[in-house]
DNA sequence: TATCTTACATAGCTCAGCTATGTATCGGTC
DNA sequence: GACCGATACATAGCTGAGCTATGTAAGATA
Protein backbone atom coordinates (compact mmCIF):
# COMPACT_ATOMS: atom_id res chain seq x y z
CA UNK A 1 0.00 0.00 0.00
CA UNK A 2 2.84 2.33 0.86
CA UNK A 3 6.97 2.46 0.80
CA UNK A 4 7.80 4.18 4.27
CA UNK A 5 6.72 7.64 3.89
CA UNK A 6 3.16 9.01 4.86
CA UNK A 7 0.56 8.27 2.31
CA UNK A 8 -2.05 11.15 1.94
CA UNK A 9 -4.80 8.91 3.69
CA UNK A 10 -3.03 8.20 7.13
CA UNK A 11 -1.98 11.99 6.81
CA UNK A 12 -5.60 13.20 6.30
CA UNK A 13 -6.22 10.62 9.28
CA UNK A 14 -3.70 12.14 11.38
CA UNK A 15 -4.69 15.88 10.44
CA UNK A 16 -8.23 15.33 11.73
CA UNK A 17 -7.29 13.29 14.83
CA UNK A 18 -5.13 16.26 15.66
CA UNK A 19 -7.80 18.71 15.28
CA UNK A 20 -10.27 16.67 17.43
CA UNK A 21 -8.15 15.64 20.21
CA UNK A 22 -7.04 19.72 20.05
CA UNK A 23 -10.43 21.05 20.05
CA UNK A 24 -11.04 18.38 23.38
CA UNK A 25 -8.17 19.87 25.04
CA UNK A 26 -8.94 23.81 24.35
CA UNK A 27 -12.25 22.47 25.39
CA UNK A 28 -11.07 21.13 28.58
CA UNK A 29 -8.44 24.19 29.30
CA UNK A 30 -11.48 26.86 28.54
CA UNK A 31 -13.86 24.76 31.65
CA UNK A 32 -11.05 24.15 33.87
CA UNK A 33 -9.64 27.77 34.14
CA UNK A 34 -13.44 29.34 33.90
CA UNK A 35 -11.71 31.39 31.13
CA UNK A 36 -13.42 34.75 30.26
CA UNK A 37 -11.24 36.09 28.01
CA UNK A 38 -11.12 34.49 24.43
CA UNK A 39 -8.94 32.08 23.25
CA UNK A 40 -8.56 34.55 19.85
CA UNK A 41 -7.94 37.57 22.59
CA UNK A 42 -4.36 34.87 24.34
CA UNK A 43 -3.59 33.86 20.75
CA UNK A 44 -2.89 37.53 20.20
CA UNK A 45 -1.14 38.48 22.83
CA UNK A 46 1.29 35.21 22.25
CA UNK A 47 1.68 36.59 18.16
CA UNK A 48 2.55 39.82 19.76
CA UNK A 49 4.62 37.65 22.26
CA UNK A 50 6.54 36.29 19.71
CA UNK A 51 6.86 38.49 17.05
CA UNK A 52 6.81 41.82 18.56
CA UNK A 53 4.55 44.86 17.60
CA UNK A 54 2.87 45.05 14.24
CA UNK A 55 0.07 46.47 12.25
CA UNK A 56 -3.72 45.79 13.19
CA UNK A 57 -4.34 43.83 9.57
CA UNK A 58 -0.61 41.59 9.91
CA UNK A 59 -1.98 40.20 13.59
CA UNK A 60 -5.30 39.56 12.33
CA UNK A 61 -3.91 37.31 9.88
CA UNK A 62 -1.81 35.69 12.36
CA UNK A 63 -4.20 35.31 14.86
CA UNK A 64 -6.15 33.91 11.79
CA UNK A 65 -9.41 36.43 12.52
CA UNK A 66 -10.99 38.77 10.18
CA UNK A 67 -9.71 42.45 10.59
CA UNK A 68 -12.79 43.46 12.17
CA UNK A 69 -12.51 41.11 14.52
CA UNK A 70 -9.41 42.21 15.48
CA UNK A 71 -10.37 45.48 15.50
CA UNK A 72 -12.44 44.23 18.14
CA UNK A 73 -10.19 42.75 20.63
CA UNK A 74 -7.26 44.97 19.87
CA UNK A 75 -10.39 47.96 21.15
CA UNK A 76 -10.92 45.58 24.06
CA UNK A 77 -6.81 45.08 24.97
CA UNK A 78 -6.26 48.58 24.32
CA UNK A 79 -9.17 49.10 27.54
CA UNK A 80 -7.79 46.67 29.36
CA UNK A 81 -4.19 48.70 29.15
CA UNK A 82 -2.61 45.47 27.69
CA UNK A 83 -1.58 46.57 24.61
CA UNK A 84 -0.21 50.53 23.30
CA UNK A 85 -1.04 52.07 19.84
CA UNK A 86 1.38 53.10 18.03
CA UNK A 87 1.24 55.79 15.27
CA UNK A 88 2.87 54.84 12.41
CA UNK A 89 5.21 57.04 11.02
CA UNK A 90 5.33 56.19 7.96
CA UNK A 91 1.81 55.61 7.35
CA UNK A 92 -1.28 57.19 9.28
CA UNK A 93 -3.76 55.06 8.21
CA UNK A 94 -2.08 52.83 10.23
CA UNK A 95 -0.72 51.63 13.53
CA UNK A 96 1.68 49.63 14.79
CA UNK A 97 0.66 47.25 18.60
CA UNK A 98 2.55 46.54 20.71
CA UNK A 99 2.28 44.51 24.43
CA UNK A 100 2.19 46.74 27.10
CA UNK A 101 3.66 45.44 30.74
CA UNK A 102 0.46 44.64 31.68
CA UNK A 103 -0.33 42.45 28.85
CA UNK A 104 2.65 40.52 29.66
CA UNK A 105 1.87 39.99 33.12
CA UNK A 106 -1.29 39.00 32.24
CA UNK A 107 -0.06 36.55 29.24
CA UNK A 108 2.20 35.30 31.86
CA UNK A 109 -0.37 34.40 34.02
CA UNK A 110 -2.88 32.89 31.39
CA UNK A 111 0.18 30.17 30.80
CA UNK A 112 0.65 29.51 34.62
CA UNK A 113 -3.02 28.90 35.07
CA UNK A 114 -3.75 26.88 32.06
CA UNK A 115 -0.71 24.79 33.36
CA UNK A 116 -1.82 24.43 36.41
CA UNK A 117 -5.72 23.41 35.12
CA UNK A 118 -4.08 20.95 32.11
CA UNK A 119 -1.03 19.44 34.21
CA UNK A 120 -2.49 16.88 35.77
CA UNK A 121 -3.95 15.29 32.81
CA UNK A 122 -0.11 14.30 31.64
CA UNK A 123 1.11 13.45 35.11
CA UNK A 124 1.48 10.11 34.21
CA UNK A 125 3.82 10.79 31.38
CA UNK A 126 7.57 10.89 31.88
CA UNK A 127 10.39 12.84 30.13
CA UNK A 128 10.49 11.18 26.65
CA UNK A 129 6.86 11.38 26.43
CA UNK A 130 6.94 14.96 27.30
CA UNK A 131 9.68 15.70 24.69
CA UNK A 132 7.45 13.77 22.23
CA UNK A 133 4.81 16.55 22.59
CA UNK A 134 7.44 19.26 22.89
CA UNK A 135 8.95 18.48 19.67
CA UNK A 136 5.26 17.97 17.85
CA UNK A 137 4.70 22.05 19.05
CA UNK A 138 7.12 22.98 17.30
CA UNK A 139 6.72 21.06 14.44
CA UNK A 140 3.01 23.12 14.48
CA UNK A 141 4.34 26.36 15.15
CA UNK A 142 6.50 25.86 12.34
CA UNK A 143 3.66 24.94 9.71
CA UNK A 144 1.37 27.01 11.15
CA UNK A 145 3.29 30.44 11.69
CA UNK A 146 2.27 33.02 8.84
CA UNK A 147 5.62 33.45 6.71
CA UNK A 148 5.35 35.86 3.60
CA UNK A 149 4.47 32.90 0.77
CA UNK A 150 1.32 31.69 2.60
CA UNK A 151 -0.42 34.58 4.22
CA UNK A 152 -2.96 34.77 1.56
CA UNK A 153 -4.84 31.42 0.66
CA UNK A 154 -7.73 31.92 3.34
CA UNK A 155 -7.53 35.78 3.32
CA UNK B 1 12.12 21.51 43.54
CA UNK B 2 12.82 19.03 40.59
CA UNK B 3 15.21 16.17 40.37
CA UNK B 4 15.60 16.11 36.27
CA UNK B 5 12.29 15.39 34.65
CA UNK B 6 10.13 18.31 33.01
CA UNK B 7 9.71 21.00 35.72
CA UNK B 8 6.32 22.61 36.60
CA UNK B 9 7.05 25.72 34.75
CA UNK B 10 8.30 24.05 31.49
CA UNK B 11 5.30 22.10 31.31
CA UNK B 12 2.96 24.95 31.92
CA UNK B 13 4.75 26.90 29.01
CA UNK B 14 4.19 23.81 27.13
CA UNK B 15 1.15 22.88 27.92
CA UNK B 16 -0.06 26.92 26.82
CA UNK B 17 2.25 26.48 23.56
CA UNK B 18 0.10 24.01 22.86
CA UNK B 19 -3.28 24.94 23.39
CA UNK B 20 -2.18 28.22 21.33
CA UNK B 21 -0.97 26.71 17.95
CA UNK B 22 -3.48 24.38 18.15
CA UNK B 23 -6.31 27.07 18.44
CA UNK B 24 -4.73 28.35 15.38
CA UNK B 25 -4.23 25.08 13.80
CA UNK B 26 -8.42 24.81 14.54
CA UNK B 27 -8.89 28.71 12.94
CA UNK B 28 -6.92 27.59 9.87
CA UNK B 29 -8.91 24.36 9.47
CA UNK B 30 -12.25 26.23 10.08
CA UNK B 31 -11.92 29.12 7.89
CA UNK B 32 -10.04 26.67 4.92
CA UNK B 33 -12.77 24.14 5.16
CA UNK B 34 -15.98 26.81 5.22
CA UNK B 35 -17.01 24.51 7.85
CA UNK B 36 -20.40 25.46 8.75
CA UNK B 37 -20.73 22.32 10.72
CA UNK B 38 -19.64 22.61 14.59
CA UNK B 39 -16.44 21.31 16.31
CA UNK B 40 -18.36 19.88 18.90
CA UNK B 41 -20.56 18.05 16.72
CA UNK B 42 -17.32 16.33 14.57
CA UNK B 43 -15.83 15.56 17.95
CA UNK B 44 -19.22 13.74 18.74
CA UNK B 45 -19.13 12.02 15.90
CA UNK B 46 -15.17 11.15 16.56
CA UNK B 47 -16.12 10.05 19.83
CA UNK B 48 -19.05 7.70 18.87
CA UNK B 49 -16.48 6.23 16.28
CA UNK B 50 -14.05 5.66 18.46
CA UNK B 51 -15.99 4.82 21.22
CA UNK B 52 -19.21 3.12 20.24
CA UNK B 53 -22.45 3.70 21.17
CA UNK B 54 -23.45 5.44 24.40
CA UNK B 55 -25.55 7.84 26.38
CA UNK B 56 -26.00 11.51 25.89
CA UNK B 57 -24.41 12.49 29.41
CA UNK B 58 -21.98 10.32 28.45
CA UNK B 59 -21.20 11.65 25.37
CA UNK B 60 -21.43 15.27 26.70
CA UNK B 61 -18.73 14.47 29.12
CA UNK B 62 -16.65 13.16 26.20
CA UNK B 63 -16.70 15.84 23.87
CA UNK B 64 -16.46 18.18 26.63
CA UNK B 65 -20.09 20.42 26.34
CA UNK B 66 -23.11 20.76 28.79
CA UNK B 67 -25.35 18.06 28.52
CA UNK B 68 -27.96 20.39 27.16
CA UNK B 69 -25.53 21.62 24.33
CA UNK B 70 -25.31 18.06 23.65
CA UNK B 71 -29.26 17.76 23.32
CA UNK B 72 -28.71 20.14 21.15
CA UNK B 73 -26.51 18.93 18.94
CA UNK B 74 -27.68 14.97 19.11
CA UNK B 75 -31.18 16.54 18.40
CA UNK B 76 -29.23 18.01 15.22
CA UNK B 77 -27.59 15.04 14.16
CA UNK B 78 -30.93 12.66 14.49
CA UNK B 79 -32.56 15.39 11.86
CA UNK B 80 -29.42 14.93 9.57
CA UNK B 81 -29.64 11.24 9.82
CA UNK B 82 -25.80 10.62 11.40
CA UNK B 83 -26.92 9.06 14.46
CA UNK B 84 -29.41 7.15 16.03
CA UNK B 85 -31.46 7.05 18.84
CA UNK B 86 -31.70 3.40 20.28
CA UNK B 87 -34.03 3.57 23.59
CA UNK B 88 -32.12 1.99 26.66
CA UNK B 89 -33.50 -1.54 27.44
CA UNK B 90 -32.65 -0.75 31.06
CA UNK B 91 -33.11 2.71 31.82
CA UNK B 92 -36.50 4.30 30.20
CA UNK B 93 -35.22 7.86 31.19
CA UNK B 94 -31.69 7.41 28.60
CA UNK B 95 -31.18 6.37 25.22
CA UNK B 96 -28.12 4.78 23.54
CA UNK B 97 -26.72 7.75 20.52
CA UNK B 98 -25.64 4.96 18.00
CA UNK B 99 -23.54 6.17 14.97
CA UNK B 100 -25.69 5.66 11.60
CA UNK B 101 -24.29 4.99 8.23
CA UNK B 102 -24.69 8.24 6.68
CA UNK B 103 -22.71 9.80 10.22
CA UNK B 104 -20.25 7.31 9.19
CA UNK B 105 -19.99 8.68 5.82
CA UNK B 106 -19.98 12.21 6.47
CA UNK B 107 -17.34 12.21 9.56
CA UNK B 108 -14.95 10.30 6.65
CA UNK B 109 -15.55 13.26 4.01
CA UNK B 110 -15.04 15.41 7.00
CA UNK B 111 -11.57 13.73 7.51
CA UNK B 112 -10.73 14.18 3.96
CA UNK B 113 -11.36 17.98 3.93
CA UNK B 114 -9.46 18.75 6.63
CA UNK B 115 -7.08 16.53 5.38
CA UNK B 116 -6.91 18.12 2.36
CA UNK B 117 -7.50 22.11 3.73
CA UNK B 118 -4.11 21.39 5.47
CA UNK B 119 -2.16 19.15 4.10
CA UNK B 120 -0.15 21.47 2.50
CA UNK B 121 0.91 23.54 5.78
CA UNK B 122 2.69 20.06 6.45
CA UNK B 123 4.54 19.64 2.90
CA UNK B 124 7.81 20.16 4.11
CA UNK B 125 7.66 17.94 6.96
CA UNK B 126 9.58 14.52 6.91
CA UNK B 127 8.40 10.99 8.02
CA UNK B 128 9.95 11.26 11.23
CA UNK B 129 8.66 14.54 12.11
CA UNK B 130 5.19 12.98 10.65
CA UNK B 131 5.84 9.97 12.70
CA UNK B 132 6.72 12.76 15.72
CA UNK B 133 3.51 14.28 15.66
CA UNK B 134 1.55 11.13 15.61
CA UNK B 135 3.08 10.04 18.47
CA UNK B 136 2.00 13.35 20.53
CA UNK B 137 -1.40 12.85 19.34
CA UNK B 138 -1.90 9.33 20.67
CA UNK B 139 -0.06 10.42 24.06
CA UNK B 140 -2.85 13.73 23.70
CA UNK B 141 -5.68 10.86 23.31
CA UNK B 142 -4.38 9.16 25.99
CA UNK B 143 -4.61 12.23 28.20
CA UNK B 144 -7.72 13.62 27.24
CA UNK B 145 -10.22 10.68 27.02
CA UNK B 146 -12.54 10.72 29.65
CA UNK B 147 -11.55 7.63 32.14
CA UNK B 148 -13.73 6.64 34.96
CA UNK B 149 -11.50 8.30 37.44
CA UNK B 150 -11.03 11.52 35.69
CA UNK B 151 -14.60 12.63 34.28
CA UNK B 152 -15.33 14.67 37.12
CA UNK B 153 -13.38 17.61 37.98
CA UNK B 154 -15.07 19.57 36.04
CA UNK B 155 -18.01 18.12 35.72
C1' DT C 1 -46.30 5.12 47.91
C1' DA C 2 -43.64 9.16 49.21
C1' DT C 3 -39.32 11.16 48.24
C1' DC C 4 -34.84 11.78 46.60
C1' DT C 5 -31.93 11.35 42.69
C1' DT C 6 -30.81 10.89 37.92
C1' DA C 7 -31.42 11.52 32.66
C1' DC C 8 -32.73 14.27 29.37
C1' DA C 9 -35.47 18.57 27.42
C1' DT C 10 -36.61 23.52 27.21
C1' DA C 11 -36.03 28.62 27.69
C1' DG C 12 -33.45 32.34 27.40
C1' DC C 13 -29.00 34.74 27.47
C1' DT C 14 -24.30 36.16 26.18
C1' DC C 15 -20.61 36.76 23.37
C1' DA C 16 -17.29 35.60 19.58
C1' DG C 17 -16.65 36.00 14.97
C1' DC C 18 -18.62 36.79 10.55
C1' DT C 19 -20.16 39.86 6.20
C1' DA C 20 -21.09 44.22 4.39
C1' DT C 21 -20.05 48.68 4.36
C1' DG C 22 -18.09 53.32 5.68
C1' DT C 23 -14.12 56.62 6.19
C1' DA C 24 -9.60 58.20 5.74
C1' DT C 25 -5.07 57.88 3.68
C1' DC C 26 -1.65 56.35 0.23
C1' DG C 27 0.32 56.05 -4.48
C1' DG C 28 0.33 56.92 -9.02
C1' DT C 29 -1.38 59.54 -13.28
C1' DC C 30 -2.74 63.41 -15.87
C1' DG D 1 -1.88 69.54 -7.53
C1' DA D 2 -6.42 67.43 -8.38
C1' DC D 3 -8.38 62.85 -9.42
C1' DC D 4 -8.91 57.70 -8.65
C1' DG D 5 -8.29 53.06 -7.52
C1' DA D 6 -6.24 50.51 -3.70
C1' DT D 7 -5.32 49.92 1.14
C1' DA D 8 -5.89 50.20 6.50
C1' DC D 9 -8.80 50.37 9.92
C1' DA D 10 -13.72 51.29 12.06
C1' DT D 11 -18.71 50.51 12.46
C1' DA D 12 -23.26 48.06 12.10
C1' DG D 13 -25.75 44.26 12.36
C1' DC D 14 -26.33 39.21 12.25
C1' DT D 15 -25.80 34.30 13.37
C1' DG D 16 -24.89 30.59 16.13
C1' DA D 17 -22.42 27.96 19.82
C1' DG D 18 -22.45 27.07 24.37
C1' DC D 19 -23.79 28.47 28.88
C1' DT D 20 -27.10 28.64 33.35
C1' DA D 21 -31.44 27.82 35.26
C1' DT D 22 -35.20 25.16 35.30
C1' DG D 23 -38.77 21.66 33.98
C1' DT D 24 -40.38 16.77 33.37
C1' DA D 25 -40.28 12.00 33.67
C1' DA D 26 -38.38 7.70 35.30
C1' DG D 27 -35.45 4.99 38.42
C1' DA D 28 -34.10 3.88 43.44
C1' DT D 29 -34.96 3.51 48.22
C1' DA D 30 -37.34 3.64 52.46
Amino acid sequence: MNNESAPTQELSDLLSDLVSVTHRLTRIAARATGETTSPATWRTLSVLSTFGPMRLGELAKQSRVTQPTMTKIVANLNELEWIRRIADVDDARAWQIALAPKGVKALGEWRARLGQALAPLFDDLDHDQIETISRAVDLLHECTDVRASDVVRAA
